[in-house]
DNA sequence: ACCTGAACACCGTTCAAGT
DNA sequence: ACCTGAACACCGTTCAAGT
């Protein structure tokens, strides 16, 4: 029996519109989310939504923008600058990992505000490492784009497993797809088809970022 | 005044809907290809089209084999291993700048037979070059993703691109971009927006294959 | 076997009209 | 200022009907 007038938490604002879009998306994927779904779940026509966000793409923008956000915490201050580098990849491997969507979008829409955040955490950890002036942009960018490649890789394997499967049955899958090739004219496919088997996609990606690092140390 | 029967040379087929759809891609973009474009420009019904393909995704999927496979040529045997992996990589750089399209279905759609060409001529070259039974997946894998990456974003980057702007004047947008961030907190990409400006898309590729080879070979 | 083209179910986006 | 919801222009895809 409070007697203050009750706060109008059914207000729309951004905030609510994207965090109903990110559930959408996480729920049931990319083409679930239409301005319809999104409307019917807000209880509002469609054209509300419009008042508060430019279009389509803006609203998955913003939805990703949310998600890598809570993914890039800043490590201890103490972390030597290569852990942090691996640390801050795991952390976009393992958002990706769970919202395959944001993936598909950072591959499409680059410089946005989350890459401009990773680009500059990448190279100030980097710098850290004793990276010199003239290899930093390179560096950067190569860390970047293969960090970038990853994403979309796991954002594609997502959307090929339906709902359900488990990861190892839809590795098996592709595993006897390459085994389905000629041996013959695909040798190096057929013996890495074993090794795709129980593989670790997190601990892969971890073996490219050390490929990556040795690379610019021997620099 | 031949007298034997006209070929039907307009005839439908898989590769005259291809060889169309890869037009109408690069000409006018992904948004342009639709069934009613695509039927209208070989005079026929969007019906007729479905006869032949199963549907857009293996059309996009046509059009992007057809375009990959004919960069992928064989150096000359006499190519040592490291200078076949840069070649390799350089042609399918050069495929997707041409082609955007191209670009952004290969990361959506891994697994397709372009990838599995790409992945087995990158693990013959590593194999080649010495590299190890355990790492060659890791290694292979690395340099797959990386190339992926790229992809994406040149592909991304073609898409934002208004047709008939250059290449420098983007670059100059999108450093104006970086540079009105925060200084304090984003002194590293400030100082990036300088090299952005007069890079070399192509060159930077090939220092992270440089990087990624060098990586492999510490190993 | 192959093609036609109207029809269906669905989009993103707009906008006059409301409060 | 903010919301409503019908309407618009456009998709991919299907399918009965043709040849």
């Amino acid at each position: 029996m409070p007697s203050r007038t009750p706060r109008r938490t059914d207000a729309l604002s951004v905030d609510r519109i994207v965090a109903a879009a990110v559930d959408i998306l996480d729920a049931d994927g990319e083409n679930a989310l239409t301005f319809r779904a999104l409307s019917a779940r807000l209880a509002t026509g469609a054209g509300a939504i419009y008042w508060h966000i430019a279009d389509k793409d803006a609203l998955l923008a913003a939805a990703t923008e949310h998600v890598i956000a809570a993914a890039l915490t800043d490590g201890g201050p103490s972390e030597a600058p290569d852990t942090a580098i691996r640390t801050m990849a795991l952390g976009i491997f393992d958002a990706i990992d769970a919202h395959p969507w944001a993936g598909a979008h950072l591959v499409r829409q680059p410089w946005q505000l989350a890459m401009v955040e990773i680009f500059e955490r990448v190279g100030r950890h980097l710098t850290a490492l004793g990276v010199t002036q003239a290899v930093l942009f390179n560096a950067g960018s190569a860390l970047v784009n293969y960090i970038l490649g990853v994403a979309g890789q796991n954002a594609a394997n997502a959307r090929l497993r339906p709902p359900g499967a488990d990861r190892a049955a839809l590795l098996g899958d592709v595993a006897a797809r390459w085994l389905s090739f000629d041996a013959q004219r695909y040798p190096v496919v057929h013996q890495m088809a074993e090794q795709l088997r129980d593989h670790d996609d997190r601990e892969q990606f971890l073996a490219g970022i050390d490929i990556l690092l040795a690379g610019v140390a021997s620099r």
